[in-house]
DNA sequence: GGTATAGTTGTAATAGTATAACATGGTCAA
DNA sequence: TTGACCATGTTATACTATTACAACTATACC
């Protein structure tokens, strides 16, 4: 195969690092571990995978770009499930409460987490050029947030945190 | 006046503190400073501050929260402006781009700028009790962010970074 | 097993956000 | 005053998201 092992076999930490999205990996490997983590998660919390809910995060997993809700809606109707928007949206709902997908709210579109059960609160870069979305490591960003936050007594409770760029790879060839 | 002034005459430095719209203030000045430093600076780049984006800056200015697109649009419209989203989309697109306004997309909706002119890479904190949003500044934040970047060699070329949470008068009155 | 309950999905209708494409009109400088 | 450029007006449409209600399914409890 063509592809680097971004991975071993315990825990994928490969499938942590920043730059995932933007180099090659062995991408089914990636699609499985999420999606196994994914049906541990919520059988942990006494919730349920069902089919929408299980399919909605493989057509995400499919790729590290951000995909619209109506993609999916397409994808789902055309397989025989519901073709209305809540449909979509239920499921997508769902996923980003368990922290198994994440809303990009630039591209008003949706990506798979890709450590999911992780506590982590994530940062996305979006290459303008690919449209390739790397969940990069906010830990630091949260933080600095947070201490801007906490200087005016205002709690966090959430953040979306987006960079919108250029990757190496698009740059490169730009060049 | 009630307001407890959060400025003095040279440069309105309270407008900087990142807690102006969570805080009283004389939020006539603020508006009136923000839109004087406004017209200057497009006039010194040579571009034109036109009767639909002065009125949309000032609609914008109104008000510490942020303003959905069709409620400027209807605004616009009772003025006798054109009622069609291009007016206002293209108004605020201008006044973004100026950095005078800036698109909260946690709430697909736009606030003013608050100290238009200062470079500056806003984060903002988005109170889920009132509505307000602060613009607070974010060169830590920013830099946390590109930080990450750095590592995976991705360019940031722009950014949104947006809490959502509680501020803190709103947190003393739930509490 | 039967049945109440909560949760999930299906469906219809509608609300809200944003852009493309083209026509019109104003401003400024040569 | 003509031409170029920019800004605005207008029509139409695309895209994103939610409300409300009906039907169904799994589960737990009796």
């Amino acid at each position: 195969m063509g592809w680097k092992m971004a991975h071993d076999d315990q825990g994928c930490p490969g499938c942590e690092a920043p730059d995932l999205a933007f180099s090659r990996h062995d991408h089914g490997h990636c699609q499985a571990d999420a999606l196994g983590r994914a049906e541990v998660l919520i059988a942990a919390r006494g919730l349920r995978m069902t089919p929408v809910r299980q399919r909605v995060l493989e057509i995400l997993l499919e790729t590290h770009r951000a995909v619209g809700a109506y993609v999916v809606l397409d994808r789902l109707a055309a397989e025989g499930f519901g073709n209305q928007p809540p449909v979509v949206y239920r499921a997508l709902d769902f996923l980003e409460e368990q922290g198994l997908a994440h809303r990009i709210r630039r591209l008003n579109a949706f990506t798979a987490c890709m450590h999911p059960g992780e506590a982590h609160a994530p940062s996305f870069l979006i290459c303008r050029s690919c449209d390739l979305v790397a969940e990069a490591p906010a830990k630091a960003v949260r933080g600095a947030l947070e201490a801007v936050a906490l200087m005016v007594g205002f709690t966090v409770e959430g953040s979306n945190i987006e960079a919108m760029g250029q990757c190496a790879d698009c740059r490169g060839r730009a060049a």
